[in-house]
DNA sequence: CTTTGCGTCAACCATTTGGTTAAATCGTTT
DNA sequence: AAACGATTTAACCAAATGGTTGACGCAAAG
């Protein structure tokens, strides 16, 4: 069946698996091993350490969870909000592949947040930058960028944060907060639109 | 100092410091004991296992995570949108004083889903139920009330989640970050005004 | 004074966990 | 087919971890 896969990939998806679901400290080797279907002790012959293959992993999900809206912004011939519009639906797409991707990653960047220091990251500075230049253009509202991308970003993952304690409180079953899912670009793009669009 | 603080309390202190910012499974009872100043197998002899420790933090907690927006939005002196108001303010200052709790609830929560059964919580209905009430009568315009008590909920929230990640993606410094999370509470209201507002 | 019961502790225990090792196996080259 | 390096495995190890035990202190009750 899935024959085709080295032992490496094999060992790296099954630690993806494991890590994102039960975190660094709740994560066991054996775990991995089984799921990966292989000794233990390979584990540790690929990728020396626990700490190691973790740090890996988290490189890996890192990238897919900074948004790459910088991107998306690049294109000229659109506008400030259809750029947004389109970061926003291709975000939420990938979380909706990747739902425990936004819990494992902020849970691991509060246990450490010395982590950040690797990741050289540019796009927020580009962000602030281009919405400035819109404000000054008129062409959107003056708002703090900080706060607006916060939101923004917060809009699309916390959903996938919540869901459970949502669930509960307002008494829904899957489909039900499926449902809320699939409609969120609309809310969160009907935000952006009423806190940017110039009147 | 603190030593009117009974054996018991000492315990549940340590215990909410250290499974606050290590999760269940990050926890060592050894540090809980250290941190109150006690022998480890006090903890066994005053709650029996790690386990039944931690599921007393838990309950603690979630009741102090879960919105008491109900009794906010009794008051039937003021509108909706100054009821959110008071919600906001107030929810915001508890966060602040509670920084570590979000990711605690969260984490545990996406862990375990089934520990939502032995909250009885009424406070979703109760609000979906007033906001539908308040759009029949023409107060606030249409709008689904899970979207908008996730997208309020969650911009009070977020903040504390994401609060390292942001830092390192928008390179800022704690003071920074700390006058963001001062202001959060302008945006906030600006964004249900922005949505609920009849024009 | 002695007994009783709660609180406290050091020492101990069984299991789990990350990690190691030495031997075996497989594939490729000569 | 011998040799050789890479791969895989079972068995093992030391440390850590949650949990237990028996003794000791001590204050209140008898």
């Amino acid at each position: 069946m899935e024959e085709s896969l080295t032992t490496e990939q094999k060992i790296i998806e099954a630690a993806e698996g494991v890590f994102l679901t039960e975190g660094y400290a709740g994560a066991r080797m054996q775990q991995i091993a089984d799921r990966a279907g292989i000794n233990k002790a390979m584990l540790h012959y690929y990728f020396r350490s626990k700490d190691k293959l973790f740090e890996l992993v988290f490189r890996h999900k890192m990238k897919q969870f900074v948004p790459q809206i910088a991107l998306t912004l690049q294109d000229d011939q659109l506008s400030f909000l259809d750029k947004l519009d389109r970061f926003v639906m291709a975000y939420l797409e990938m979380l909706r592949k990747n739902p425990s991707l936004p819990l494992f990653i902020l849970s691991t960047m509060n246990r450490n947040p010395d982590l950040m220091v690797h990741f050289k990251i540019e796009v927020g500075q580009m962000v602030v930058q281009v919405m400035k230049d819109e404000i000054s253009k008129g062409k959107i509202r003056p708002v703090d960028p900080h706060q607006f991308m916060l939101t923004l970003v917060g809009m699309c993952i916390f959903p996938f944060l919540a869901r459970p304690v949502f669930m509960g409180i307002f008494n829904l079953n899957q489909e039900a907060y499926a449902a809320i899912v699939a409609e969120r670009h609309l809310h969160v793009m009907q935000y952006a639109r009423a806190i940017l669009s110039v009147s």
